[in-house]
DNA sequence: TATGAATGAGGTTTCATTCAT
DNA sequence: CATGAATGAAACCTCATTCAT
């Protein structure tokens, strides 16, 4: 029983973390089944049988990603729509993405792949959840800007910052205050319930 | 004089122009020249005749775009280092995305292609210059972050809101505001050259 | 005793009518180990236990058609090579064929793989020595044609009558009425040995 | 200009023949394009350049097929529907046979494959509307078995008989014969419009 | 009696590219 | 300025088969 037989059930698994890898580092289209197999020590027959198609591969990366989402989401929906439950969402998110930097930044960098994936789709759809459980629903366009681009910097910020010099997880911490105050610049005082004590006049 | 025949010489612009539609649409991965060909009504062997390999299509359109980004460069390097000239590089770069938008939803849809593209390095080049004319060069991370989510927020912005209603040169000036504020605070008067006019307390 | 424990042994036996029924609706080679599996609610290896290759599948349905094709030679040898026999022959043929349709259909339908199916020349020996029975050692062409024929019809008459309407059974017993006529022309009067009251001359 | 680089623009032509022989011995499904390739001397690549699908190709050679069957439909609609024009349906069809051999072998042989070929169904409505051309409409079922039993034996003849003996021009005389008297036979004169000098009485 | 995991060979198809005309 | 014909490499995928458990 050496190194190479041992490996009992996790071959699946294995396919998964190689194909994130090799998914983020070149690309959906560009790499190649037999790259993955090559890499893994498996013939190409074998990723086949842990996943229907190359699609399938991708899709079950996905629904591990998708589940904290959810649960994010229906956490967000049980809570009262105030600043501080949005700026609680966006610090929650923010950490969730912590564990799935590099498939964030597949997607992030395969946009046009991941459209038309099937998966893609609910993918667009549960940002579009985040989206507008942040803005509120009379909120103006640069409010609604604020909003998206506090979801996007999230997204973008860990790779467009890899020449930026830092401890990943300061930079994380710089990210999640931008984006709060993005938030919160797009929850004006005016538009949120009156506080007796908030007497500031709207910014034009 | 038909239909067919006019195009006299505007092959190569037709070529590109196609194409690029098609990138920005699939993917560079994703289209394949035969697309290109059937879509124009010409052979895949034209192709050849105008640009010498598939990428060499590619590389021609980046250089068409990165030529306003390079007069944008030394124009700002040209100027004072002030918080009016970033603001007025903001400006004029979002002004520039205007007449590029394909071409951005592409580059920023296909980051996993564009990055070993060659002439992809020579983009995000630009983009780190442009970097570096806006943000300080003592700015604290969260300068910098606000200086990168201001450029990424204009790339991303007018695709990322394709579900918002709007007219588009609204959204575009919205997108545009943020950015100016994201800059603005990202240059606080305290690091700026002090102005005696300028009596605001900087933010902690 | 639920639905699925029930079959007990008889898995082998449940293989084979799959596979018939697959094998006859798309053909052998189109029908892969893995749809009879599915079909089957086993794995493609629980088929490897009763059987050593795909291809034995196949004997062993060919086997159980050529038992009562060999019954039926064997009697039709120990009998007098009159009319009757041969009308005899042909119906009981005809009637062997009704409980093995399906299999009668597959090899109607895939001759070109039957063909070099090893026991593909087994049944094709078999139908050599069936025509044999039927026909004069001296027959003219003609009447060749018409014991071939014969033998054909009831083959391909069943599945060509598919979109004639009417009871099966009266189907078949009307293609067992041309058979025999075929059979019948084919062994003239003149032909078979001289019978006192046959007084008719020989067609031309 | 050797023997190899003449074949100027006949590459389409010579697929269809190396691909019907090797359809006809093999079956469809059995032969591979690289076989068809090889033994044409070109890439597989080459046979994509002149047919979209392996199924183009067979497509290709059913349309060249049809096309005489189309000119005999269309020919005996608009004879008057006597014997006479059903027993000249007949001979002509046996002689369009000739040029077609292979192709109707293949037929015969992949009927499975057929069968879901697109075209396949298109072949199956020529023969249905031939047999309709052949029977009357109010038909006994015995002559609807004659009339089918007419065409196959005329598709089935030729390579069933491959192991009789015979120059093969005889042997598809003797074949239209048997084909001509069962159409005969399933027009019996007390169905066909009465004519003043015969006198037969109908057989029950 | 059956399964889970894997393999090797081969299938069809697509792609970017070339070159004589 | 463009085409028709072809290529070589590689892609995704399927298949029959094996074997330890």
């Amino acid at each position: 029983m050496g190194t190479s037989h041992t490996r009992r059930g996790n071959t699946r698994q294995r396919i998964q973390d190689v194909a994130l890898e090799l998914f983020a580092e070149q690309g959906y289209e560009k790499t190649s089944l037999r790259e993955i197999a090559e890499r893994l020590e498996v013939t190409k027959a074998a990723l086949y049988y842990h996943f229907k198609t190359k699609e399938d591969i991708i899709i079950s990366l996905f629904e591990d990603l998708c589940r904290p989402i959810d649960e994010l989401i229906t956490w967000a929906e049980g809570q009262p729509r105030t600043l501080e439950t949005k700026q609680e969402l966006v610090r929650r998110y923010s950490e969730s993405l912590r564990s799935s930097e590099a498939l964030f930044r597949f997607m992030q960098e395969n946009q046009a792949t991941v459209r038309d994936l099937t998966i893609g789709q609910g993918f667009k759809e549960r940002m579009l959840t985040l989206y507008g459980l942040l803005k509120e629903p009379d909120a103006e366009l640069v409010d609604q800007v604020r909003c998206i681009t506090a979801l996007f910097s999230m997204h973008a910020g860990m790779f467009a910052m890899q020449n930026v010099v830092g401890d990943p997880e300061e930079k994380r911490e710089a990210i999640l205050r931008v984006a709060t105050e993005l938030v919160t610049a797009a929850n004006p005082p005016s538009r949120r319930p009156a506080r007796p004590d908030s007497a500031q006049t709207a910014s034009p």
